[in-house]
DNA sequence: ACGTCCTCCTGTTCGC
DNA sequence: TGCGAACAGGAGGACG
């Protein structure tokens, strides 16, 4: 479940559990989920010892001593901590040998995640990093404006572009045009500057809402996976009746994407 | 440069 | 009930 709060969940968490663990090994089981030569990566990653673990939007940066790896957990990606006993589940495709004998293991039923060698002090303007937009708290309400007003594609698929805005994902893109009160089509050379400033502000609170029901809800690191309480507070995502006029939610296709939106409420 | 479609995978839900 | 189709929280690349 992985969206900007969710991986910022994983970040805190994952940082508790494995700061200062030294990697001795890594085994690649299934290797395409490692861009690049899957050799290179693990012989760089050995030996070396997980001094930070950072965010950028969705992507989780694990910084080492003398090179860093960024982590994309897609659709379905998950850390687990276990023992060398506990076996290995058929999801789990890359285990992180660690010098206190326990194992960080990458699961991913989909297999859509992927990691990645980068540079340890440069890696914000290299890419993919560097193609990355501003995550919603510091974004530039002027710059994004004119943005919007150069495209017609509607408002919900340039939530979800990654270079307009950082770290949105479906579920979100849908709650914040629900609270703006803006039908998801809207065309974005529609809005306003009000609108604009408005859309960032929104933004930035439903992620920082979320990221505090996420962090809430962490005991069954290793077991269960997370799963954010959020998920309680969804306004139209995959909800029945509009929490406001308790009218139906419409489902829609935009971009291909399941669209959940209020057509009373939203306009 | 921009927008649309396809692809990577597996598991679950939906509809006939 | 059974079975194939559609869909699921993402993004990068091909193509027109």
């Amino acid at each position: 479940m992985p969206e900007l709060p969710e991986v910022e969940t994983v970040r805190r968490t994952l940082k508790n559990l494995v700061l200062n663990a030294k990697i001795i090994n890594v085994t690649a089981i299934y290797d395409k989920i490692i861009s690049g030569d899957t050799n290179k990566f693990i012989d760089a990653v050995s030996g070396q010892t997980i001094r930070d673990i950072g965010r950028v939007g969705k992507y989780l940066i694990f910084i080492l001593d003398d090179i860093a790896f960024i982590s994309h957990l897609r659709m379905e990606g998950k850390y687990n901590i276990a023992g060398p006993e506990v076996e290995i589940n058929k999801h789990e495709h890359i285990i992180f040998h660690l010098a206190d004998n326990r194992e960080l293991r990458y699961q991913d039923t989909r297999k859509f995640g992927r990691m990645e060698l980068v540079s340890r002090d440069t890696y914000l303007s290299e890419p993919p990093l560097n193609k990355l937009g501003p995550e919603p708290f510091f974004a530039d309400a002027e710059i994004l404006y004119e943005k919007l007003k150069r495209s017609r594609l509607p408002i919900k698929s340039l939530l979800l572009d990654q270079r307009f805005l950082n770290g949105i994902g479906n579920i979100y893109a849908n709650e914040i045009c629900y609270r703006l009160k803006i039908d998801p089509r809207t065309p974005g050379n529609r809005l306003t500057e009000k609108q604009t400033d408005e859309l960032i502000k929104v933004a930035g609170e439903i992620l920082n809402e979320a990221i505090e029901l996420g962090g809430t809800t962490i005991h069954s690191f290793t077991t269960g996976g997370i799963s954010g309480l959020f998920q309680t507070k969804l306004s139209v995502h995959g909800q029945k009746s509009c929490p406001s006029c308790q009218s139906p939610v419409a489902k829609i296709a935009i971009g291909g994407r399941g669209t959940y939106f209020c057509k009373n409420c939203q306009k």
